[in-house]
DNA sequence: GTCTATAGGACGATAGAC
DNA sequence: GTCTATCGTCCTATAGAC
């Protein structure tokens, strides 16, 4: 009983970027709500207006939308992450005398993220999602974490281990995440990680 | 082409308890590889040499399958946990001289999750997929968060906030728990556990 | 760039025989 | 306790018109 009526669309007819564009914003919504199994193509099209194959003429496929999804946030946060800091995005991610340390990434990243919950809930369930190895987005989930490993380990100090520092940084984010998306009205994400910055950093 | 024989099944006619014992073990595995949305009672069975009916005769729906296997796993994890530290099941959440310490229970904890990683992801993919409200586990999980703040947090002692250390311990060790299962080989959760403890008790 | 139409399955669930 | 048979719905994807 969803789209009874065969008749005319009137929605406007959209250059394909801005499309996409609408395409990626709704997708992101629905992942966040249903995880990747539970998403339906049919759910995007008619949230966005279109028909099955109208939306599969921009995407190609499912596995296809879930990665353009990924990359755009990818980009999305670099930008973000470096204007808020104030430092040239390919200077992001390197330490030294001058740039950002790593309390401060950390500082920038949680409020960024308190910003938009609906983000975070689509990189939580698909961190859960694809820990399976058949999962779509297993690799990018792989390598992002080893990514991310790295470049947070190389903006700590010498005398402790930097991986095992940025490994119990992202743990801590990652669950108050969790914990703040469970109760948004209540728990404070930007109180309850400085809280723990400070046991963690001191 | 997932069953072409209509042939007669030389499965055992299990007893209704064992048949249920069975089903909650092959549910749990395949939950932690595909999530809810991505289970199909036809893989349950399948699993269990059943059909759907068969399967669905003695689950009654999906949706009261899984809220089966989490009953199951809280009262197992209960009595493990409680033979490990050598208490009564009664006193596994009181605080008190000679009685567990914080430290002790996570601890016990971890080490109980490092020998089960599959009920770890059952969990982990739960636990995110889950916090859409018209979710089948959503009010479980919101009642079992509340109610491990509540006792963990009764476990600190008084000059800290109870709440907030637990709410730090809960974050670090499920987010410690999803890097492991993303590299069970290489990552050693007890260890990683054990240098987050000694900074966040210290 | 979007549509109609349809292929070809998989899904959860029910009815009723044995 | 398990089966066969089936219902109605949903799914991703393709073909081809406009």
């Amino acid at each position: 009983m969803k789209r009874a009526q065969p008749l005319r669309r009137d929605r406007a007819r959209l250059p394909a970027a801005e499309r996409r564009r609408q395409i990626i914003e709704v997708t992101t919504r629905l992942i966040a709500e249903r995880g990747f199994w539970g998403l339906s193509m049919q759910d995007v099209a008619d949230d966005c207006g279109l028909t099955v194959p109208g939306l599969l003429h921009h995407v190609g496929s499912k596995d296809s939308l879930l990665v353009a999804v990924l990359e755009h946030r990818d980009e999305a946060d670099a930008r973000s992450l470096a204007s808020q800091l104030g430092v040239p995005i390919d200077r992001l991610w390197t330490e030294g005398p001058g740039l950002v340390t790593l309390p401060q990434v950390c500082a920038a990243l949680v409020r960024r993220n308190a910003g938009q919950p609906e983000i975070v809930r689509l990189f939580a369930v698909l961190e859960a999602e694809s820990l399976a190895p058949d999962h779509p987005a297993h690799d990018y989930f792989q390598a992002r974490q080893r990514r991310i490993m790295t470049t947070l380990g190389a903006l700590v100090p010498p005398p402790a281990d930097g991986r095992t520092v940025a490994s119990q940084v992202v743990a801590l984010m990652d669950g108050l995440q969790i914990q703040w998306l469970r109760d948004p009205d209540t728990f404070d994400l930007v109180a309850a990680w400085d809280a723990a910055a400070d046991r963690l950093f001191r």
